[in-house]
DNA sequence: CTAGGATCTAGAGCCAACTCTAGATCAAGC
DNA sequence: GCTTGATCTAGAGTTGGCTCTAGATCCTAG
């Protein structure tokens, strides 16, 4: 593993595309600013890839840029600024209980519908004379 | 409670606004057709509020309103499609596992995190004379 | 009659997060 | 020398989901 990386190199490794790491880096998503070589072209180090794997974990549960780019300044910033660090962290860790709470009352809700859905299927391949215009009720979320 | 409802208390039952009530109902997310009264105001009944509310839970849980609109179509459409609206289902039941088990993966970082920070900060308020700029290692993801 | 409040329509505006385009540059291989 | 492929910049375009505006209508109370 060479820790000098193109950007094809780290697309490649992390899924982004390249034209979100640009994105990303104008963003003021890079733990530190990016390296260049002679050409210009940015070369990247395995903590880039390290710390763009973090972002990908907060964005993949809906942290919005504008927060994550928050937290990269502060540890950008270093030493003194643990608390900010902290309620940033905290007040994710809020939104992802309350989001979990919807997603896991959202999986109860389908795993019902599925379930009446699976048995009219099954009952009208099984028998074809039952009354296929039974409906269930499917009007409210219960 | 009256069936007959004006957007206003739609409104204030079920947390959307007046705008987007009026939005949903131009991208067909209502279960049957808005009735109208004399002076053309809408008129909503408790099916309205239950079906919305479905909605609301679905939209929770970040099904596309371009999905929620397609199984609204087809709860329309009235039986015989039971298939598709189960594929639909199905498909978001794998959104939702696969986005708990992104939220769950996160919760464990952010956990971790806080519980470093907490400790930081607990012995930075203990214990002044400490080695304020001992920083964890915010590089990666561990 | 009039003022206030709720509603209507059509359509514009906004925000986040990408996603893509155009045109330039550069290094490597034939 | 020339083509190919990767990269660069600045900036435009897209998508999804609202959110708001303007100007009209209608109902009710004073």
């Amino acid at each position: 593993m060479p820790d000098i990386l193109s950007i094809g190199q780290v697309a490649e490794r992390t899924g982004l595309s390249i034209h979100t790491l640009r994105f990303y880096e104008r963003e003021g998503i890079l733990h530190s600013p990016v390296r260049r070589g002679a050409g210009g072209n940015r070369l990247y180090s395995e903590q880039d890839i390290e710390w763009l794997s973090l972002c990908m974990i907060l964005r993949a549960s809906d942290m919005p840029l504008a927060a994550i780019r928050r937290y990269t300044e502060l540890v950008r910033e270093g030493a003194g600024n643990e608390a900010e660090r902290l309620a940033l962290l905290r007040r994710h860790r809020e939104y992802l209980i309350n989001q979990m709470a919807n997603l896991s009352e959202c999986m109860d809700l389908i795993n019902y519908k599925v379930g009446v859905y699976e048995d009219l299927i099954d009952e009208g391949a099984a028998d074809h004379s039952c009354n296929r215009e039974a409906l269930p009720a499917d009007g409210g979320p219960g």
